[in-house]
DNA sequence: GTCCATGCAAACCTTTTGCACTATA
DNA sequence: TATAGTGCAAAAGGTTTGCATGGAC
């Protein structure tokens, strides 16, 4: 069975969305949809683009980032700012919806793993701040296994000793 | 004993960093550094470029990015993005240097707190994935206490329960 | 037929860059 | 005096918006 069948019915979820909003299923939110729900990556909307150049017809940005804007109001989709200048999305309908992030500094690479360290974290803030956790995000920036076995080096840089030195 | 004159010895470490790197220290450069240093929020360039115009004179946009990025390369002021479509810059010379940023969604408060238990996240991406940390990010995001007492409800929207129903 | 979406281009916002002029060391 | 910084304005890059046309329901 083909990814773009198993993922069909998400799609289908996207238009049910649309339906309830009262607003109008068109091919290229359909379009947008399919290429975001069969993909297992961090999309920005320069894949996006590209991905949709290959399928369908030429789609206008301002319709992708439209579309986009309502895939995250449905809650299907996640939108991610690694820091890059850019978003970046990626569906929410995986076997762990919930993750964090890995992110390498050399290749650029982005892994997720899961983290229930961080359930434990939103409770203490709840209870000693007061503080009502909605939803979090965790991001370690490192070396990727490649890459430290590569023997990549990141250049440190910086005064050595701030604080001791003031 | 004033601000001003506590954090004095922050400015001075900048001017350091700079001879060290040989590269003048100027009028701008000191104004730019104390407006961060002396400041305990997290500061747009919108921001330092108000602080300016009160205290110093007129500074251009350019060399505000200029000196931040030398701030940043000093390692004495850290680069944040809280999503909002601009950076924010805080200086390292706390207390707390390394903790994490609750932000609440209602008022866009943003609280700190200590975290330990994301060394141990750390340590186990390390010995599960092989991935060497360097440097992470932890934001919680929900209500500040002020905002959950005060009645603030946040918009829930989307797709009730997606998955179940795919 | 009524809305709303689309596509294009222009606008917007933050950040970066080129260049003539000025200040540091 | 040599070198690098500053300020201005223009450019760049991602994202948003206005408006005439076209598609969904």
């Amino acid at each position: 069975m083909s990814l773009v069948s198993t993922r069909q019915p998400f799609v289908r979820l996207f238009g049910r969305y649309l339906r309830d909003e009262g607003l109008p299923v068109t091919q290229q939110r359909e379009a947008i949809a399919k290429i975001v729900f069969e993909s297992d990556e961090h999309l920005s909307v320069h894949d996006i683009e590209q991905a949709l150049r290959d399928r369908a017809g030429r789609v206008g940005k301002a319709t992708i980032y439209r579309t986009l804007d309502l895939l995250v109001r449905s809650r299907l989709v996640e939108e991610h700012d690694f820091g890059e200048g850019f978003k970046r999305y990626e569906h929410r309908l995986s076997e762990h919806p919930i993750h964090e992030h890995l992110i390498c500094l050399e290749c650029g690479t982005v892994l997720e793993f899961e983290s229930n360290e961080v359930y434990g974290v939103e409770n203490r803030v709840r209870r000693e701040h007061g503080f009502v956790p909605v939803r979090h995000r965790l991001e370690i920036y490192g070396l990727c296994r490649d890459c430290d076995e590569g023997g990549a080096e990141l250049p440190v840089g910086g005064l050595t000793c701030p604080i001791e030195t003031a």
